[in-house]
RNA sequence: GGCCCCAUGGUCAAGUGGUGAAGACGUCGCCCUCUCACGGCGAAAUCAGGAGUUCGACUCUCCUUGGGGUCACCA
């Protein structure tokens, strides 16, 4: 056992949508399984029929493709425990139902779902769950009505007195009353099994170590260390994850903003960025106070001891500071290629210096989708105000800017070489003539140009994406109004 | 409600009997500056409460309080 080598699983089910708790899971399997040299593997938990979504799988395929997060053996890749699929692997459930049942850890029950629950002489507060009703049927009436054809389901018999103990990696030694366990369905009336008895089944069978999943499994895990007891089946490491909750404290969901991969991938996040974030969400590498880390390095780093037993609260302002900085930290080209794919429709015909937009959000922007607002100005021209030219600090307003873009327009105009020496020359020498700061030139410009008090970059850049063009165009229309005015 | 788990600043957290209780996000201030950012510097802010154990508790034990999870033919 100690030599084993280390496999962990991913085994969402087919839901169509990728919880960022369900990702952070996947997260810590691979990284637990490549920190040790071991593998990561894929299985699908389809076996409720009732739950299936269409083109659920691909989501989980891309999802963790895109994340990087690779695995070693899958429905997709095949491997040597092969299918992975459990809908694929109902014969084998099956056949430990029924020996589970032959060594009377197990039996047949005939209740339907609705005559399961809570009804008649149960007293409510000493009682949970199934009553056992069908437990003590003799097993030879019970086959009889099973040949009948009588529709049942197998339920695990749970012991009666005593307790059962297992250790948690994370969260240490941990024991329940065994009187406290329900007799839990282990293969459904439609022949699937529940997912108490299939991952008990597959993670044995498919020689896992390292059971990772949410602390919601925590008090559930008894049950299935009696089920590997009952077979006979050496006891995996669990290792429960503390729970994402939301800023309330609650469990994470829809009204806390967006927590699927994909609801943040339309925010506007970078995967490395999210999987960045969730790795410390629960963990932390010690007295490491770097934060910022690829999927490498968290390979070389990741440990289990590290895991933390409190639940975690998801924080939208942290991730936004990491998604800042992998946009910092991307190479401009790759960065200029993004910007683009969104600057371009919204500039439609117009020409623009994308090198040079790319240049002056690179520092600025926080998720991708805030570019189309924060380019407006430059996409389209903005209503104008005299407002606008006011600058308490440059000793700026209206008539002022008046004064100095009407002093400038024509050097403008006359300008060969619209680049950013050329401009700045062109502000410099101007400067000098009128006698005014190149700052409150620029000021001028800038607010001119872009019809907004507030802009990313300054004046030079602004009039270098827009062009020698537009730039005069929008001038002259400035002018035009102050003159007015 | 029963059972299980958890508890260091607003948030993520380091810490493992003796520390001035790291670091990060956020917040605030200053610097840089044509605006906004970026960057730099700095500040405020934490051991839930109460009993023990101990020469000494954030660290160990118990209780209280608070929070979460779970009680399905869902996973």
């Amino acid at each position: 056992m100690m030599t084993r080598k280390v496999k962990t699983r991913f085994a969402p089910s087919p839901t169509g949508i990728m919880h960022i708790g369900n990702l952070r899971s996947a997260l810590y399997e691979y990284l637990i399984a490549r920190s040790r040299g071991g593998a990561f593997i894929l299985r699908i938990e389809d076996t409720d029929r009732e739950r299936y979504v269409e083109g659920a799988i691909e989501v989980i395929f891309r999802t963790l493709s895109q994340c990087g997060l690779h695995h070693d053996e899958g429905p997709d890749i095949g491997g040597p425990n092969g299918p992975y699929t459990q809908s694929e692997r109902l014969p084998l459930y099956k056949k430990y139902a029924e020996q589970l049942i032959a060594q009377g850890d197990a039996y047949p029950c005939f209740c339907t779902s609705g005559t399961v629950s809570g009804n008649e002489d149960v007293d409510e507060t000493e009682s949970f769950g199934y009553n056992r009703r069908c437990r003590g049927i003799d097993p030879g009436t019970a086959r009889e009505r099973i040949r009948s054809g009588e529709a049942y389901a197998i339920r695990q018999k749970m012991p009666l007195d005593g307790k059962t103990s297992f250790t948690d990696d994370v969260y240490g030694v941990i024991t329940v009353m065994n009187k406290e366990l329900e007799d839990q369905i282990l293969l459904k009336s439609d022949g699937y099994p529940t997912y108490n008895f299939a991952n008990v089944v597959d993670d044995h069978l498919m020689e896992i170590t390292h059971i990772v999943r949410g602390s919601e499994y925590l008090s559930s895990t008894p049950k299935y260390c009696l089920l590997y007891e009952s077979l006979g089946w050496e006891i995996p490491h669990f290792v429960h994850l503390p729970l994402i909750v939301g800023e309330d404290g609650k469990k994470l969901s829809k009204r806390h903003g967006s927590t699927s991969f994909d609801d943040l991938i339309k925010d506007g996040y970078l995967p490395k960025a999210i999987v960045n974030m969730i790795a410390f969400l629960g963990w932390a590498p010690g007295d490491e106070t770097e934060e910022i880390f690829s999927l490498g390095e968290l390979e070389q780093i990741f440990r289990i001891e590290g895991i933390n037993k409190a639940p975690a609260v998801f924080s939208y302002p942290k991730l936004n500071w990491m998604n800042e900085q992998y946009i910092r930290a991307m190479p401009f080209d790759t960065w200029k290629k993004r910007v683009q794919e969104i600057a371009d429709p919204c500039f439609g015909d117009r020409p623009y210096d994308p090198g040079k937009l790319a240049e002056v959000l690179q520092p600025r922007v926080t998720k991708l989708s805030d570019i189309p607002a924060m380019i407006r100005f430059l996409t389209g021209r903005l209503p104008l105000s005299r407002e606008l030219f006011y600058n308490k600090r440059a000793k700026l307003d209206a008539d002022k800017a008046a004064y100095i873009l009407e002093a400038i327009f024509p050097r403008l105009q006359a300008l060969d070489e619209w680049s950013e020496t050329g401009l700045d020359h062109l502000l410099e020498e101007a400067g000098q003539a009128l006698d005014l700061k190149k700052g409150q030139l620029m000021g001028s410009l800038r607010a001119g140009l872009a019809a907004q008090q507030v802009t990313p970059g300054g004046a030079i850049e602004t009039a270098l994406i827009l062009g020698q063009s537009e730039s005069l165009e929008r001038l002259d229309r400035v002018l035009d109004f102050l003159r007015k005015e």
